[in-house]
DNA sequence: GGGTCTAATGATGTATACATCAGCCTCGCT
DNA sequence: AGCGAGGCTGATGTATACATCATTAGACCC
C-alpha cells in the first residue's frame, strides 16, 4: 500500500520527536516542513493534527507549534497510568500466555541479557522494548496492548533520558529477570506487582530524572 | 471562542454516534454532510480524521466511512481496560479525594438516587455519568481522568444499552453506595475492587448483552 | 513617557480545482 | 455462459487561493 505524504510526514517528524531529533518545546514551522519535504501545506496541517492527536506536538492558537513539552507534573502521571497499564499486561500475560509466547519472552530476555553485557546501551533500549512489546502481546488483550505501546510511545522522548542513569541497565535486567518468572510462573499478582515497580522506579528515583529534565528545558528556553 | 465548523460538525457526529442516532454500522456520506452542514469538503474530512483517531468511525478504503463496529472480541477487550482504569481512579480517589470532591461525590450519588426513585433512566444515565467523572476527577491524575472519559466515550453507543436490563438500575445504585462508601474510607483496595466489578458486571452478564449486540447487528445487515 | 487604538502580519480555517487511484461494472472474448 | 481486461466512477490526497481572526508592533494621543 502506498503511503501519503502527510502519513510519511508524520511518521518522520515522529521518529523525530521520539529520537531526540527534535526536542520538547521545539518550535515547528509548518512552512518549513512545507519546504523540506516538498509538499503544500495541506498535507503539513494534517500530518501535525495527527501528532497533536497523540500528543507529541502541541499547538498554541496563533502562536504557533511546538513539539510537546510536558510538564513534570504531567509527566508523573503519565507514568503513573504506564505503571497501571503495564502491571495489567504483566497480570494478564502470567495467566494468559501460550508456551510460544513465553519463549518469545525469554528470548527477548535472553537479547536484553546480551545487550548488556555488551554494555551496549542503544542495543538494550531496542531490546528492552521488544521485551515489554512481548509481555503486552501475551496479555492476548489487543485492545490493552495498542493503549500501552501508544502512552509508550508518547513517553518515549522522556524515557530515553534514563537509561543514562549509572547502573539504570544493570537493575532494570535484575527487575526483568524477575518479571519473568513471575510471569513463567503464573503468579499473576507477583508479576504486576513487579513490572509496576519497574516502571515506577523511574518515578521514585525522580530526583535524578528531574533535574536532567530541568536542564533540558533550560536549553529550550535559550532556544525557544 | 469561535469553534471551526470541523469541530462543530465532529461534536455533532459524535453526539449522534454516542446517543445511538447514528449505529454502529452506518454508512457516513460526506456528501450528505457537506450539504446538510452547508460546508465544503475540507472541514468534513477533517472532522471524520478526528472520529477515526478517537475511535468513533472506521474508514474502509475507498469503500466509504462507517460509524465504527467493534467486533464483540474487541469490546470484551475494551470493558477489561475500562475496569482496570477505572479501578485505578477509585484507589486513587480513595487515598487522594478531598473534603469538596468528597462532597461532590456525594451529591453525586444522591441525584443518581433521586433519578433512580423516579424511575427516569435517562435522568439516571446522566446522573451514573457524573458519579462516575467525579471519582476520575478525585483521582488527582487528569491524565488518568482524561483516558478514562475518552474510553467511556468510546463505549457509550454500547453502554447504552445496558440500562434497559431490567433491574439493572436498582443494582448499579447499590454498587455505587459501596463504593462511595470505600472511597470515603479511604479503603483503597476495596474501592478498586468495587467499582472493578461494577464495570466487569456488564461482562459477566454479558449472555443479555450480547444478544442485544447481535440484533443490532443483524438490523444494520439489513440496512447496509 | 505611557497607554491605547489600529493596522499589518502571520496563523488558521475553508472552498475549490485538480490529480490519482482503486473498486466495480461492463463489454468482449473464448 | 464464464472469465478477464479495460474504462468509468467515486473516493481520496493534494495544491492553491481566499477569508478571517488574533497577536503584535507601531503610531498616535493623552
Amino acid at each position: 500500500m502506498k503511503r501519503s505524504n502527510a502519513q510519511r510526514l508524520r511518521d518522520a517528524l515522529e521518529d523525530d520527536i521520539i529520537n531526540g531529533r527534535r526536542v520538547p518545546g521545539e518550535r515547528l514551522e509548518p512552512l518549513a516542513l512545507c519546504r523540506d519535504f516538498e509538499v503544500s501545506r495541506t498535507p503539513v496541517r494534517e500530518a501535525i493534527h495527527q501528532l497533536v492527536a497523540s500528543g507529541l506536538v502541541t499547538v498554541l492558537p496563533k502562536r504557533g507549534t511546538f513539539v510537546a513539552r510536558v510538564g513534570l507534573d504531567q509527566l508523573i502521571e503519565m507514568f503513573e497510568v504506564m505503571a497501571e497499564l503495564e502491571g495489567m499486561c504483566a497480570r494478564l500475560a502470567a495467566r494468559r500466555a501460550t508456551k510460544e509466547e513465553l519463549v518469545d519472552l525469554s528470548q527477548a530476555m535472553a537479547r536484553c541479557e546480551a545487550a548488556a553485557e555488551a554494555g551496549d546501551t542503544n542495543e538494550y533500549y531496542y531490546e528492552n522494548e521488544s521485551f515489554h512489546l512481548a509481555i503486552y502481546a501475551a496479555s492476548h488483550n489487543g485492545f490493552l496492548a495498542s493503549e500501552a505501546s501508544q502512552l509508550k510511545q508518547r513517553l518515549k522522548p522522556y524515557r530515553r533520558l534514563q537509561l543514562k542513569v549509572r547502573h539504570r541497565m544493570v537493575n532494570s535486567l535484575a527487575e526483568h529477570r524477575e518479571i519473568l518468572a513471575a510471569i513463567e510462573a503464573g503468579d499473576d499478582v507477583a508479576a504486576e506487582q513487579r513490572i509496576r515497580e519497574h516502571v515506577l522506579i523511574q518515578g521514585e528515583r525522580f530526583s535524578d530524572f528531574v533535574s536532567s529534565v530541568r536542564q533540558l528545558d533550560g536549553a529550550l528556553t535559550l532556544t525557544g
